[in-house]
DNA sequence: TAGATTGTTAATCGATTAACAATC
DNA sequence: TAGATTGTTAATCGATTAACAATC
């Protein structure tokens, strides 16, 4: 089983939401904010933003609020913004081109500082300055470059063997894209991005009602 | 706020996993199952799966279990599987492009119809057979063709202006990959993919224990 | 029939919301 | 000081798990 958190999850992927909100404030000029005004723009109730932020200090003043820049660098360094990471793609087809590619993470402190994938017209070639790589040299250069995270792009075939290469050589924290759940040991971070269960989430919206009439109408 | 479901998202976002589970017990010639068997492999309890499948009606047979072929079938339709979706990507930038091209949708039954961008250069390109056409051209592109599902791929900026376009136009779905939390009207169905928070999640894992150790040291 | 396993009700657990004393 | 708003405890709500009668 992948590591448990300290925190709840549900705490866990509220923070970035948070972060997003207050930057943007910041970007206004606003220079403090109370839980309850916060909690109208988001929303959510002001006691859930308390609490989780409450999971982490006190980072208010009773009848002022939050300074709105102080938050939002504590929150930066509460999901570990203060720092970077090395991160390395595997599978550069579509979706994992796309990632390597997406700037907006490397202005966040995520370097992608190696690709690699299985097909020999692709090894070779680069995407942004980095060369694709055989698949062949993922150990040796996971022991070389310090990697923090394998953001995980292939077909789920192979997916699992290639995630136990990885934890054995060392990765501690997987970004999975692969359509598959994935066994990880105990100390390793698994974070899943099942794209196509969400995409069903929307079908199955989309004829939710209709379900429901016609179950009831067979009664 | 976005369209509210029948049964708790927490069910729902539960049940492409296990048309997963069924659809990989069927390939390999598995005729029944119980639900303390797929809870086994699933890593859940027995009670919940048959909590969940309940919402939908008593698909098992008490001292056998369930029939996997007719549960997979069951589950599909439930999904929305035994139809297909037109859909539409705005934005052919690194990800608009990934998912247009992702092959995996379409075997599913979610068939791209027309491609947008904003970009000059762009426009009249060609992905898969595909014209990527001028977002000036959606409105009358939406009315024409029948669309179900629009995929929005583009920067947060102009994020909520076109989603406001799109629901205008009686788009029901919005897949959204801006990383930005979009308004929509109570009737459509909104789905984030929020890829930026999710490696987040992950840069905070790492990080957490620290975090922890840090703050109690201060006292 | 006996054994197995469901569907469903009841109990528990965890997460969210409400309330309010503390305090800026 | 009076008003505002936090941090935190208590109450509520919803989701998960356990238990078991029904029944194949």
């Amino acid at each position: 089983m992948a590591k448990k958190s300290i925190v709840s999850m549900a705490v866990i992927r509220r923070l970035p939401r948070y972060h997003r909100y207050l930057e943007e404030l910041l970007k206004n000029d606003i220079k403090r904010i109370s839980s309850k005004e916060l909690s109208e723009k988001m929303g959510v109730t002001a006691s859930q933003i308390r609490q989780d932020l409450n999971n982490y200090g006190g980072f208010g003043q009773q009848g002022y609020g939050y300074n709105v820049e102080e938050l939002y660098n504590t929150i930066s360094k509460i999901l570990g913004l203060d720092r970077t990471y090395n991160t390395i793609v595997i599978g550069a087809g579509n979706l994992g081109q796309a990632i390597a590619r997406y700037t907006n993470f490397e202005r966040k402190g995520f370097k992608v500082k190696g690709i690699f994938d299985i097909k020999s017209d692709l090894i070779g070639t680069k995407i942004k300055d980095i060369e694709i790589m055989d698949i062949d040299k993922l150990n040796e250069f996971i022991s070389n470059n310090n990697i923090d995270i394998a953001i995980l792009c292939i077909p789920k075939d192979n997916a699992q063997k290639i995630a136990d290469r990885l934890t054995k050589n060392g990765i501690k924290a997987i970004w999975n894209f692969s359509p598959i759940d994935l066994r990880v040991p105990d100390d390793v971070i698994l974070e899943n991005v099942h794209l196509s269960d969400s995409l069903l989430t929307v079908s199955y919206r989309l004829n939710e009602e209709d379900l429901f009439k016609n179950s009831t109408e067979e009664k």
